[in-house]
DNA sequence: GGCTCTCTTGACCGTCGGGTCTAGTTTGAT
DNA sequence: ATCAAACTAGACCCGACGGTCAAGAGAGCC
């Protein structure tokens, strides 16, 4: 069985098996849903047996855990990246919504998954951990925002929450093939949110 | 078993029977998710054998589906009452928003049953089914303010899923036992949607 | 009493799926 | 060559759970 705490040797050979059984079960997971699929099922995709699932990875559900560790933290570095050293509160925003959208359009369905980790109870923990330091980075710079009166006076954690319902709404909602282009519902978030945002 | 396509004929005892199932899985998939809660569970909540349930629903599903389409109507019908017969286009959006946030705080928990059931695929289609006719006429009143002049020049469809977003985020973030009074999410909620739609 | 239709019981069934285990094979260090 | 550790296969185990069924109990009607 798979070590608990501390990580396992691995040779290259084992940590590409590794790494195929995460990518494809990261996919499978996005596109039919946690519960929809097996280990069997992902083991066959593989083209591996059982056992080899279980030599790598605890359980399934440390599976899960582990590809939401994954993306959210990939998601976060994009967006630190995007944001770069941009000093100008609203500036920032911006760009973060913007690389917010780019990213998860790259990523499409991995917004299904989580939203379905913040349904799930077991998961949640795990998601709100990852999530954590981003939501207080954001408040943090929408507080600087309303002390400078550059933003709107209202409790920031609030304004963080309403921009993160946005996003997702409308990531959700027209980031399918048959949407629009991706920028163009970056403009429409960007120009709602400051709208809610800036003081009248 | 239970009749497909026909409602069955049931007694006085028999549709008791039938809402104080319907009430209790209601509370548990609410409480736990449709996976965690079996049918066992739910039935041995109500103190009555298996068969009971066969005999008012078709399947877990069924059941879950009923449920949903009812919470929803319900949902509905509060929106529709408390709009009534404004005349404005604005204060109809405050309206709504205002009383969408009373019902969802007087309902909870509901919204994750909601959301669990939009990453699921087979239910995905009811619940779009009921909410499709809602979502149209936020979108025509949307459409209607924007012709006006009212609000914002921008996609109307854009515009309502945005603040479908900034409503379910705040609801789900801020409505719990140790969060503000739901007034003051809701004032948070017109406030910031209202900036993101009225032209500058 | 007898007849029917609604309703109830709970043991039982079949399947599904996460997880285990044993008996191996491959790799790599010495 | 040898030995241990890394890896692999897949049959098997077992508990959970959705759903069925045969055998009735209650209630209303003639």
């Amino acid at each position: 069985m798979a070590a608990a705490g501390e990580a396992k040797r691995l040779t290259r050979r084992g940590s590409e098996r590794r790494r195929q059984l995460l990518d494809f079960a990261t996919e499978r997971f996005a596109a039919e849903g946690y519960h929809a699929t097996s280990v069997a099922e992902v083991v066959h995709g593989v083209g591996v047996g059982k056992g080899v699932f279980y030599w790598y990875f605890e359980s399934k559900e440390a599976l899960f855990e582990e590809i939401l560790r994954e993306t959210q933290a990939d998601f976060r570095r994009a967006l630190l990246e995007a944001i770069g050293s941009e000093e100008d509160v609203v500036r920032r925003i911006e760009l973060g919504l913007r690389a917010s959208i780019r990213w998860l359009d790259a990523h499409r369905n991995l917004l299904d998954l989580f939203q379905f980790a913040a349904t799930e109870s077991r998961f949640a923990p795990t998601l709100h951990q990852s999530q954590e330091r981003l939501f207080h980075e954001l408040d943090r710079h929408i507080a600087d925002g309303v002390d400078q009166g550059r933003l709107r006076q209202a409790d920031p954690a609030l304004l963080t929450q309403a921009i993160l319902g946005v996003l997702t709404q409308l990531t959700r909602s027209f980031l399918r093939d048959d949407g629009p282009p991706a920028d163009e519902v970056a403009d429409a978030a960007v120009s709602f949110c400051l709208g809610g945002l800036l003081p009248r």
